[in-house]
DNA sequence: CTGAAAGCGCTTACAG
DNA sequence: CTGAAAGCGCTTACAG
């Protein structure tokens, strides 16, 4: 049989509030009162049922995290330190993959099982703000990572794609790198953060003074290793072929290397190498990658923070634009001279 | 405000009993009744209050899903099934990773949020099943994949992993292999699905009489590319080198695939490659790679489907071993003649 | 600082 | 086939 707080009362010989006063922390409780309850809640080993908390307090203390998908390292790190995040405010995440389809993703948004979740993270990547607004009572959203298009009014949590990936690319110039491609370009406008990244690259270019080419720059069907290979073995049949390569994220760039090594082209002496997220992989292939290191536990924890709150102390203030730091992390593929 | 079933029953003229009845189906009902309720549903946007429901019924219809690592594919895509399996059930599916460390797993069987869900899919690494034993009052659990150590007293639900890899390393020897090597041997005797593909291999060579050479069998510390690629130098430098490697997972095989075309091995002519999981990227590598296919989706149904029963009908029933099946994909890494 | 009591929204015997 | 009512376990004004 369960223990109820009743049990624990009786027990201790107190009454159900008192009991419920010393399992929720509540400051006015006498040193010995609080004492004698512990000993009962030890001795019963009570557990609260949560479902009546939630009934009577109308929070379920869960929220859920809705991904493109987990199979992508970055999502699956990311995931994981949202999960963590969210311990930290006492908050279950609730995981779900919508495979950037719209149709998924306003099934979660709409709520797939409704009225569960107090909140919501969400990385959207067809969703348009127009969706959301039209959902009647949907729950609190922060958005992470991707933004929706344009007129936005949910807080915002991602890195500066601009100044990261200016950064990414000032790193090549800096090598002496002239011919820096791109994979990964923004294969239409809807396509956000591919669209900021190559916006940063731009930036990086004219203040090291050098011409767009727009041959440079490849744009793929998805973020996967097989693309990017592709993508990178158009590039060295150009005439004459890039220096160096910024790739839109890690898993490109490791599809890029793989390229670069069955052709036996030198990295970094012929071709340096950058990608963006710092995948765990990149640390451990060879050579091992330099890439942009978004801070994945600021990003996880600004969301959490933002999420929280809006659903408990400012569910109407103005929506926030939060930007998490980042880094670059220089490895192999970068480190070394021009051939 | 929130629409409970007492507004719908005032907006439709009859109890809270009746619209209760129609919400969750029940049979004796007047269509009249019903049409007029469902009505008086649609027009007030009636939604369910999960909490309320859990509290009366005590059920949750949450189960957990707890796996050692999403980053990995094989658990990202098993994960997915999962989540579609339970929602045939109507259950809502709660991810959480251990990382294999013991202590995470133990916080999971015992509940990370106790009384919270209804049951638990486990895919244990260093658990024994003693540690599960010990726990008061855990909920219902079915392991999935890794079995626990000796004595298990839960439903399993795996492939038939002796019988999965006899049938790849057959495969092999149907080429005309010879000196088949395994990268993935089990490092120790806890590593229990490494160990029962072992055993398939030693059976496969027995009835071709094939002498096992030790010298063949590579153990790994973990199941990632890095490992692969690094055991299949270390095989390469052998003399004779191995002609065919059965690799105990595809992660495995691709880092394997990667150091034989840094070294200019052809493949499959000069040494044939089959990995385990067929996981997504298998298919788009190059050479893409023959492997074994679990049925994730049965794997998944069958799980669900066992801890369903467990959750409600028999909870007390014998425990299950249940097998899905598998087949073997032959692509490009076991295709074509031997040098 | 502690107690008695109401009520969150639902399901489910129990009548009729 | 439908209704009135109890009760799941908790929190929280309201008294004292």
């Amino acid at each position: 049989m369960r223990v109820r707080l009743k049990d624990v009362a009786d027990h201790a010989g107190v009454s159900v509030k008192t009991v419920s006063n010393v399992v929720n922390n509540w400051e006015y409780v006498t040193d010995a009162t609080r004492e004698r309850v512990q000993k009962a809640l030890d001795e019963l080993g009570y557990r609260p049922n949560l479902s009546a908390r939630s009934l009577r307090t109308g929070r379920t203390n869960l929220i859920a995290l809705a991904l493109p998908r987990l199979h992508e390292p970055y999502f699956a790190e990311l995931a994981d330190c949202v999960v963590r995040a969210a311990e930290d405010h006492g908050l279950t995440v609730l995981i779900s993959q919508t495979d950037g389809r719209r149709e998924r993703e306003q099934q979660v948004v709409s709520g797939f099982r409704p009225q569960f979740i107090d909140g919501l993270l969400f990385s959207p990547l067809a969703l348009e703000w127009d969706d959301l607004e039209e959902i009647p009572g949907h729950p609190p959203v922060v958005l992470l990572g991707e933004r929706l298009a344009a007129g936005g009014a949910a807080d915002h949590v991602a890195v500066d794609n601009v100044a990261a990936a200016q950064r990414a690319t000032q790193h090549l110039v800096e090598l002496g790198r002239k011919r820096i491609a791109v994979i990964g370009a923004p294969p239409s406008k809807t396509a956000r953060t591919a669209s900021l990244r190559l916006e940063g690259y731009k930036r990086a270019l004219r203040k090291a003074r050098i011409r767009l080419d727009k041959q440079l720059l490849l744009p793929v069907n998805q973020l996967h290793r097989a693309d990017g290979a592709a993508a990178m073995a158009t590039l060295l049949d150009l005439a004459p072929p890039p220096d160096a390569v910024f790739c839109f994220n890690d898993l490109l760039a490791l599809g890029a290397l793989r390229t670069l090594q069955e052709r036996g082209v030198a990295v970094p002496s012929e071709v340096a190498v950058i990608g963006f997220d710092d995948i765990e992989e990149s640390r451990f292939c060879s050579p091992s990658l330099t890439t942009i290191s978004p801070d994945k536990k600021a990003l996880a924890g600004l969301a959490v923070a933002a999420l929280v709150q809006r659903m408990s102390v400012a569910p109407d203030a103005a929506p926030q634009e939060l930007h998490a730091g980042f880094e670059l992390v220089e490895r192999e593929s970068t480190m070394g001279r021009r051939a």
